[in-house]
DNA sequence: CTGTTAGCGCCTTCAG
DNA sequence: CTGAAGGCGCTAACAG
């Protein structure tokens, strides 16, 4: 089965027995043409079963119908959610998503940015870029070529519009739930290279200190936050850790490391939460599914995506640069409670 | 801040004083170069921050570096994983992903897989196709203009590459597994409107007859099966079905059902596995988080995507059509024990 | 080794 | 209302 010669405008042409002009006009139906050869041009494009070119289009219009959008992975569902919220929106305006995983890499990030641009999208959005590890310049000048908007990014960068969570609130919150309940030495789990660790991680270390607690014994690190094996990882990360720590709460960076601390304390006899209380943060789907059910801080990323897409389209017609920032709000499931008498 | 023109190979050549194809010679490095010349035109291509447009490029060699993909949503880790495995194996060859997302919606489906055609992609992997509630002609055009791959589909198409797994072999061993622990009456749990339910239905049937049950009183259709609602819809819908039923065990067609039917025995306070037996079915991250642990069948989405990509890429490169079955394989976790004695 | 040139498929003035 | 022609940015002969 050999594949068949895609028709050309040409062929249509020919066909209908009109010029190429013509049958662009009823394609694109932007031109008055007479009723009875608009049909005889329709006959011929579905005779040849023709289907117009975007990339030719596109390279004559100059412009580009594909946004780009580049995510650390899909292994946690915060990222399929968040691609959900972007897709659903662009569908609207018949854009198409061209998506790349940087794998938690600045070099694969600035890579798969490349390849996008080269491709010629009409803008980017990048979630949780790594603009702690990659150069300043490298998105300032991609900005200056690209309309680009950040998902939860840490740094600001002149001309990129910006939708997020405050995180750092959201980690003030999330501390403040904990000290409520009478935690006061709380453990902070995070993982490597990502800009939102690192925000969470020194919100984390002024409020500890604020208490009179060095945070540097209580702080680790538990490698990729986002890959297949980020639960198991956690898990035996603290399993280790759980055993010789007085921490009596620990706060996850993200979900997937929460439910890693559960399955740690489960394996080592460690009530959750009468002996030990356990944050997530995020709230991923997961976290309503485990047991005890997740306390977490939600992200709403169907409607960080959403609105992403939107201030992309936005910037994209009219060159604007919109900074939103959206509210964490508490989730308080069962595997937060009071401390334990000491 | 306005966006800056994109600098072109011809403005490239001009700075650097040599000809156009000059200039393409060093950008693809298919033709020598004198070092000297190579190295004033790179200049220039890092002084104008020049970068090739695919669109370009691809119009006029007539070839595309895109792919498309077709998942039905992005709700249920199994499509997340499985673009996991298809991006993996496409970023060694240089290609770039397009990704649609059809809702589980036959009408989406073709709009999805026209706009990605259009696009120019050089080939298109479709998981889940909606193959029963699309008409035969549509795929069956299709892959005479575009190379075709499915992920787990129903029905055979002539020139369209498949991988798979044989869900009807994975169905009557989930059985057999249930069986072989006593099980006699059994529950169905399915979704509306893809193949894989009905394919695993079929199956069922055929194995409930062949034990002498009647299988229309033990089939439930829960409606949307990969939406952010099927783990909720699923304990609604079981909540009513677990109160009135003989059955010992409930099969389900993917985790997020399995899922739904153990929150519905907790909230009933049917223990399971002594009271009933769960079943789910993919293996997704989440059925070995909840407690207890999901009894399911591997489906290897990983190995699904790389699968598929890979012989999509045969097929563009090659032409040949191939087919491969990947084998289910039983993972026994906590879910299912012994049937309760009468 | 390098330059010239003819398209790739399409849209868009500009003339009829 | 319709046709002719130029050009989007790039590659691939074909000459030199």
């Amino acid at each position: 089965m050999e594949q068949k010669r895609k028709a050309t405008i040409v062929d249509v042409a020919k066909r209908a027995g009109v010029s190429v002009a013509t049958v662009s006009r009823v394609v694109n139906a932007n031109y008055p043409v007479k009723e009875e050869t608009r049909k005889r041009v329709q006959d011929a494009i579905d005779a040849l079963d023709y289907v117009p070119n975007v990339q030719a289009r596109e390279l004559n219009t100059q412009r580009s119908s594909t946004i780009g959008v580049v995510v650390p992975g899909l292994y946690n569902m915060f990222f399929a959610q968040v691609i959900d919220g972007i897709e659903d929106t662009i569908r609207q305006d018949d854009y198409s998503l061209l998506l790349n995983c940087a794998q938690n890499d600045p070099q694969q990030e600035m890579r798969c940015i490349t390849a996008l641009v080269s491709r010629n999208v009409s803008g980017l959005i990048v979630i949780s870029p790594n603009t702690a590890h990659i150069k300043e310049s490298f998105y300032q000048q991609l900005v200056r070529r690209t309309p680009l908007v950040f998902i939860n990014a840490y740094h600001y960068v002149e001309g990129v519009s910006y939708v997020g969570n405050d995180e750092a609130l959201g980690t003030q919150e999330a501390l403040r739930h904990l000290q409520s309940l009478g935690h006061e030495r709380i453990l902070f789990v995070r993982g490597e290279k990502s800009d939102s660790y690192q925000i969470k991680e020194d919100t984390y270390r002024v409020a500890m200190r604020g208490r009179g607690i060095d945070p540097a014994h209580y702080i680790v690190n538990i490698g990729n936050g986002n890959s297949a094996e980020t639960v198991d990882d956690t898990t035996d990360v603290l399993m280790r850790i759980l055993q010789q720590t007085d921490a009596t709460a620990v706060l996850c960076c993200n979900d997937l490391m929460g439910v890693g601390t559960l399955n740690a304390a489960h394996a080592l006899g460690i009530r959750v939460p009468d002996d030990l209380s356990v944050m997530g943060f995020d709230n991923i789907a997961l976290a309503r599914y485990v047991t005890p059910k997740l306390t977490t801080m939600d992200q709403n990323m169907f409607r960080l995506g959403s609105n992403a897409a939107q201030l992309l389209i936005d910037k994209i017609e009219t060159g604007e640069t919109k900074r939103v920032t959206l509210d964490n709000v508490l989730v308080a499931r069962e595997s937060t409670g009071m401390a334990p008498k000491k």
